[in-house]
DNA sequence: AACGAAGTCAACCGCTAATTT
DNA sequence: GAAATTAGCGGTTGACTTCGT
């Protein structure tokens, strides 16, 4: 994992890869201290060679508490898929929605399973006659909706600022509204 | 057992948006 | 209001692992 570390001999030597445990720990132990804001300051104060963002990254990716790994449950796939229906490739908005799961996890996992999934079922659709998908679009067929093809702002309609809209009350909202959009 | 291909995933990069000075 | 700094995002890379031959 670990990277070549190609920066200019004059340049002061970041550390660049994989993350070793005790710098896990270092910076643990600093934003437990100071909390998680100003990387840049964070990665010194904390005394770790590192740019600010990677340190932000393994924070966010990795050391958060209440961070899920692996394992993703089929409701969490379902729901994967509806909101990349909706969103598109917008991850950080995706992973918002699964509580424990990170943006960087959720791209990676529907690169290398939810990707294939759609495009087998799209293969086994394309043999199928038209009229059949036209009346009912299967839930896993995106390709027309590699971005997101809504005709209406989302923000507008979903309020994603809101405070503990981790709950399934949205979802449901859009999970309704994409019944009824089947059934028309 | 050895080797190459394909799959997986942590981490980096480049860019834009937001915030601060 | 402008410039500098910081935060955050999505895309991409590449080391490691697994699988097939």
């Amino acid at each position: 994992m670990a990277r070549k570390n190609n920066d200019a001999p004059n340049k002061r030597v970041m550390n660049k890869g994989a993350w070793t445990a005790e710098e896990d720990r270092k910076l643990a132990q600093y934003i437990e201290a100071h909390g998680a804001k100003r990387w840049k300051s964070v990665a010194i104060k904390a005394g770790l060679n590192r740019c600010g963002k990677s340190c932000r990254l393994r924070w966010l990716n990795y050391l958060r508490p209440n961070i899920k790994r692996g394992n993703i449950s089929n409701d969490e796939e379902d729901l994967i898929l509806r909101l990349h229906k909706l969103l598109g490739n917008r991850w950080s908005l995706i992973a918002g929605r699964l509580p424990g799961r990170t943006d960087n996890e959720i791209k990676n996992y529907w690169n290398s399973h939810l990707s294939k999934k759609i495009r087998a079922t799209s293969t086994k659709l394309e043999s199928i006659p038209q009229e059949t998908h036209d009346t009912k679009p299967d839930p896993m067929d995106t390709r027309q909706s590699e971005s997101s093809e809504v005709d209406f702002d989302i923000s507008d309609f979903f309020d994603f600022t809101a405070e503990g809209c981790y709950g399934l009350e949205w979802v449901n909202k859009f999970l309704e509204l994409d019944q009824s959009n089947v059934i028309n």
